[in-house]
DNA sequence: ATGAAAGCGCTAACAT
DNA sequence: ATGTTAGCGCTTTCAT
């Protein structure tokens, strides 16, 4: 900056104040200090910038995620990003791939780098950790799932009503014997996936059968394992409920491998790409992922500008997109 | 820093000597500096370091994209986060979404916030704009695509030869009629893979029919119709080669709309998930976007920390992965 | 082994 | 309308 100056024959904050489209410039220092600028390639140096400035605000927010593989975070972090660049917001990311070391080095290189907002798929010890950034400023937004205590924004879809609607749509067409397979109990959203099975069993008043039930099942191929397991039963079920998109895949692969794709209903919670090509396409509870992104990106934007009323959990509705797996009739009853 | 120094009745450097594991402090000043700095909930300013440091490195690196929901790229992502977290760096993350607008505001944000590196998929327009921010310091690497002028490292797929081994595929087993579908023609890759096409057809001593070649292509549904277009020809291909996922999934659309998907063999350029479990399963070569970004990251990386060598182009190897969809057999000769 | 002072690129506060 | 000075949180340089 002192470069353009020198070389515009003004003052450095006359520079300042052209950069910054401050008004109390004549057009012709204008013109000078924006040619100096061109022809020196002056580039803005926002971290300087940022450190003088009152309010100090980086406009720069953190997501962590699980996985951006997953498609369903993937899709959260397009929402996002969309939103936090319509804002001004630049979007650094992590990965935290199950490490829970990498979760809090992503926390701490993300406050280090003064973040002015995180937005966080939280564990329970997570949230620990939070509380401390937070204490410095730092605003935090959960997505997928809702902490214990709630004391930030949530965006979640509405796993339990979603989970019932689908688990409803089987029982509805005269399934009695649904089996469920489930991600980690202590994770929020499964929890309420679970809620939802169960209380589509209640209002059908279709009793629970707890062989049927595979939780804390995480990833594809536990997924696949788990469904052959109950598939295998003496007893085994006319129907699966899967609740996440891994698990659904993996049932997928556990009926192929049996030959019963066309005989075992199958309805999972989360859609993926080409569910609708596979034989027959699966039936789903399809959520809104770049919704519950664009969400958060608002909420965390709206904090970070000062908003100040209570937390609140913000639910994105799911939509059941019956395919044809979801809708194989239980066989005759024997 | 200075509420800390003061806190532990030190001097500020003394502060900045214990955070930054300098040596030349006595054990009983390091200890009281980190009591203080725990009680005060401190986190270091990364930004304020590097504004002041001699090389002034800010340990971020962006990473631009077409779309950061594509499987490929979320790979990529991936494979450069995990690389660029163990080299110490950030990684700030950009989706293009086919605007060119957009593509120069992540530069020029990105620049601002003074990354040391960017990892891009140019298109030409792009390389100028990038050329003035490499003067500034800004090492740059390219992926996916390989610029006309190669001013800097390049990372792709061996787009050539495995075009042209999955078209080969097709010719081996008796296929004289291979249809492509290709990406918009000004796209390097696009450009390599339709090489690979044409080298196999000399190859096999099968000569090129300009009506079985839709190129310029982009998105799954200009593909479903432009390989629609194709196999309602008179005189239709008895294979189809796709240059790209997208248009992969959609020439798959297409074949299942007339009922050919058994009928017609199916090679794709680069693998997606579920691949396998679509009937028949589909054959594709596959790239491998996880090393491509490893790959980038660590170039960039060794290029900041100041090695000079000619850019190069690193050429990440593919596989063919045979399934079912490319080994259908062309109809019995008429 | 410890610290005081200057300054990175910029903006706030206050001149002129 | 334009400029001067101080200082953001930190590291460098140079003392002690």
């Amino acid at each position: 900056m002192a470069d353009v100056a020198r070389r515009a024959e003004v003052s450095i904050k006359t520079v300042s104040r052209v950069v910054n489209g401050e008004p109390g410039v004549s057009d012709e220092l204008a013109e000078r200090v924006r040619e100096a600028a061109r022809q020196l390639n002056y580039r803005p140096n926002h971290t300087a910038s940022v450190l003088r400035k009152r309010d100090g605000r980086s406009m720069s927010i953190g997501l962590i995620v699980e996985d951006v593989v997953n498609p369903f975070f993937a899709a959260i972090h397009r929402g996002l990003e969309a939103a936090a660049m319509d804002g001004g917001y630049s979007v650094l990311t992590g990965s935290v791939l199950d490490s829970t070391t990498r979760e809090r080095e992503l926390v701490e290189t993300f406050s280090a780098r003064r973040v002015d907002g995180l937005v966080v798929s939280p564990n329970d010890d997570l949230v620990e950790t939070l509380a401390l950034e937070r204490r410095n400023g730092v605003v935090v937004v959960y997505i997928d799932r809702v902490p214990g205590r709630l004391d930030a924004d949530a965006v979640v879809s509405d796993n339990r009503a979603g989970a019932r609607a689908g688990v409803e749509h089987l029982l509805a067409s005269g399934h009695r014997r649904v089996a469920m397979v489930g991600d980690t109990h202590t994770i929020h959203t499964a929890e309420e996936r679970f809620l939802g099975y169960v209380e589509a069993h209640a209002a059908h008043g279709v009793p629970l059968d707890p062989t049927l039930q595979a939780r804390d099942v995480h990833g594809g191929d536990a997924a696949t394992e788990a469904a052959g397991r109950i598939l295998d039963l003496a007893d085994p079920p006319t129907a699966l409920f899967t609740a996440q998109n891994m698990l659904t895949v993996g049932a997928v692969r556990a009926l192929r491998a049996r030959g019963l794709q066309h005989q075992v209903a199958l309805v999972g919670f989360d859609d993926f790409l080409l569910s609708d090509l596979l034989d027959p396409p699966v039936t789903v509870v399809a959520q809104d992922p770049d919704e519950i992104g664009r969400i958060a990106a608002e909420r965390l934007m709206a904090r970070i500008e000062g908003d100040m009323s209570p937390p609140q959990v913000h639910v994105v509705p799911t939509t059941l997109l019956p395919r044809g797996s979801g809708e194989l009739p239980p066989p005759a009853a024997g």
